[in-house]
DNA sequence: CGGATTAAATTGCATTCCAGAACAAAAGAC
DNA sequence: GTCTTTTGTTCTGGAATGCAATTTAATCCG
């Protein structure tokens, strides 16, 4: 059809017009104006070519039925327009995806990790990243980009990716130089944590949400800030990183400290995953649940009074019912300490926490469509 | 000599200029356009108007001199291209200024509050700016506005200004419709402890710094949150209200709980200003500055883990050796909590911590320079 | 039924702001 | 004295938006 991809075109009022779009749901081009306090002219004008090249669809509205004037047209975001492959890297396991603009996984992977190596572990990602737009059949063209999220924290030059206690012999990781190479498209990267946040934000319980903090249960405690619908990483990417509140030395809420927990009781287990129903019942489980739930009520009343987010979502790899458990618990927990005297935020479950490679999947969204990714130099007018 | 003020014409660029070289001190045209990424010949056009007003002023550079090539002019910002008024309200004083560029201020008054209530206090005020304005016989075309504090915490609709405990007489105050009438030109407002790290910002110790958290002791505790030069106000404007993780009813590091401690021992004082240096020897005073430092210490560590900022300024209207103790028992209480493998953030001692009105005084400077405060229709080209 | 009214969407032209390229100016280097 | 280097300027063109008039399709109302 034409050469280039449908996303590549995007003025910065468009990226501002497709994230007004997610953010509030479909609507006119007169309502987009008014919001973003535009002229219709430059709607129609922007608007124009999304639709031509199949990244925004028309329908009537409903909603105006019986009233006076032109009939608007609401305009949608198609999902299909742009598609992302989304890559999740565990000490275990590597986790694949093409997903569309609405957030549905139209393909996935899991595969075994043979090898820990940096090598063998991107060599087989890009292997499977390639048979799923293989057996989607999707257009290259239409593809946004790849992102890669892997655990661990961030360290020392922010500009490249840290190295991380699993994968210890990596070599130093440079996202352009040693990441983009071996997926054929842009490449993006971001912590498990962070990334999970951002299906959260573009797919999941806080969709559109402007300001929220996330919590992330898995063997580790890590978390994010969004801030004016942007990751707020602070320095070396260390904001949110929650776990530097519970020191290692000390009981803390996370899967490896539950893990710990059991072992001493004489029952090893050697991945989360391994976690049974039957296992829940235990009072060690039981008594672990609820020394969690009371260090998470903590740790939601300082960010309440910290980051004073709009919502705090919590989500993680932990089994399903402890997951429900702690966030019952820290729902219940209200008023999230005395001295408060307006409504505290939100406690929200993750909606995206099964589906990890989604998280990953989100990052090209992002550099693609939000207004404060745009590139190149700056002018505004009046 | 030209109607309209210096300050009024700044394109979005207009600004980036004037924010960079407030950030990075005087630098030439090349220099400008190497930094902010944009064409010698745009940074010309821009600021040719700039210095003709008198906003910028050039001078050689003498650290080019020996060198090849045209010999570079270095721009400043000149302090009295553009100044502004600062009103701090308190429920005993209202203090005033007019302030240049560079944060100095050309005339200070301090009046007496004799009636509490609003209008008996705006009136008061808006004299007040009038008479400085007149002895300083300042050009009302070269000032950009008038910044208005007063502590207490926001709360509901975050466009209207909250009504305070002090003050709880006082209409709903809206900034727009009932505060600008008083002072004949723009008014911004913030609560002191956030107009204070304003002041911190652009005339402190945080000059030029993009992300850094401020802990403002006073009567409370209150503090806030720059992320990307901006204030981060968060839900109902709560973010970085440090005094709600010290309930009102346990022993909390404020200058409230100070004087309370001192009642109990019978040495009733009325105001924080009353405490004299040889209170200080006292084993009251020395045994809560112990128990405030250890606050303090537990604060800014929290703050570390989850604003990760790149420094926590400390400031405040206790008593300067108070103060200074304080900060370096943070200092000394390094490394900030285990499990740290990057260095901490710095802690810094306020600068302008003795003139509250200087940072109400920030606020225009804030609404007219800063790139994100730009108004009106957006574009960006590449 | 048909003109008046209403609101959305479109079109052509004007304006604003920046990039690009050629050029001018001032200094040291050879 | 000419060449080289770097800063700074000028002028033109392009990109993006605003502005104002116009078209379009629906309801309202006599």
């Amino acid at each position: 059809m034409d050469g280039s991809p449908p996303h590549s075109s995007l003025t910065y009022n468009g990226r501002r017009i497709i994230s007004a779009i997610r953010t509030h749901g479909p609507q006119s081009r007169a309502d987009l104006a008014r919001r973003l306090d535009i002229k219709p002219s430059t709607v129609t004008r922007l608007t124009g070519p999304m639709v031509a090249e199949g990244l925004l669809t028309e329908a009537p509205d409903p909603s105006r039925e019986g009233r006076k004037g032109y009939p608007a047209r609401l305009l949608s975001i198609d999902p299909r327009g742009v598609c992302t492959a989304g890559v999740y890297i565990d000490p275990d396991r590597i986790m694949t995806c093409i997903a569309d603009l609405a957030g549905d996984a139209l393909a996935v992977e899991e595969t075994p990790v043979p090898d820990r190596s940096f090598e063998a572990l991107m060599t087989e990602a890009g292997a499977s990243v390639a048979r799923l737009m293989e057996r989607t059949g999707i257009d290259p063209r239409r593809m946004a980009g790849c992102g890669v999220s892997y655990p661990g924290q961030y360290s020392g030059d922010p500009t490249r990716v840290a190295r991380i206690r699993q994968f210890r012999d990596w070599p130093e990781v440079n996202v352009e130089r040693d990441l983009s190479p071996w997926f054929g498209m842009p490449v993006r990267h971001m912590n498990d944590a962070k990334a999970a946040c951002m299906a959260e934000l573009y797919h999941g319980a806080c969709r559109g949400l402007s300001n929220f903090c996330h919590v992330w249960l898995s063997y580790g405690i890590g978390g994010a800030a969004i801030v004016d619908q942007q990751p707020y990483l602070g320095r070396n990417a260390l904001a949110a990183e929650w776990g530097g509140l519970f020191p290692k030395s000390r009981p803390r809420p996370s899967g490896q400290d539950l893990l710990d927990v059991l072992a001493a009781e004489g029952i090893v287990l050697d991945r989360l995953s391994d976690l049974r129903d039957d296992h829940l019942e235990l009072p060690v489980v039981r008594g672990w649940e609820e020394r969690a739930a009371d260090q998470l009520q903590w740790l939601c009343l300082v960010i309440a009074r910290t980051f004073a987010p709009e919502a705090i979502v919590i989500g993680g790899t932990l089994h399903p019912r402890l997951m429900d458990g702690l966030i019952q618990a820290v729902r219940a927990a209200e008023p999230l300490g005395e001295d408060y005297f307006v409504a505290p935020p939100a406690i929200l479950k993750a909606e995206q926490d099964g589906l990890p490679q989604l998280g990953a999947a989100a990052l090209p969204i992002h550099e693609i469509f939000n207004p404060s990714t745009y590139p190149g130099a700056v002018s505004k007018l009046r």
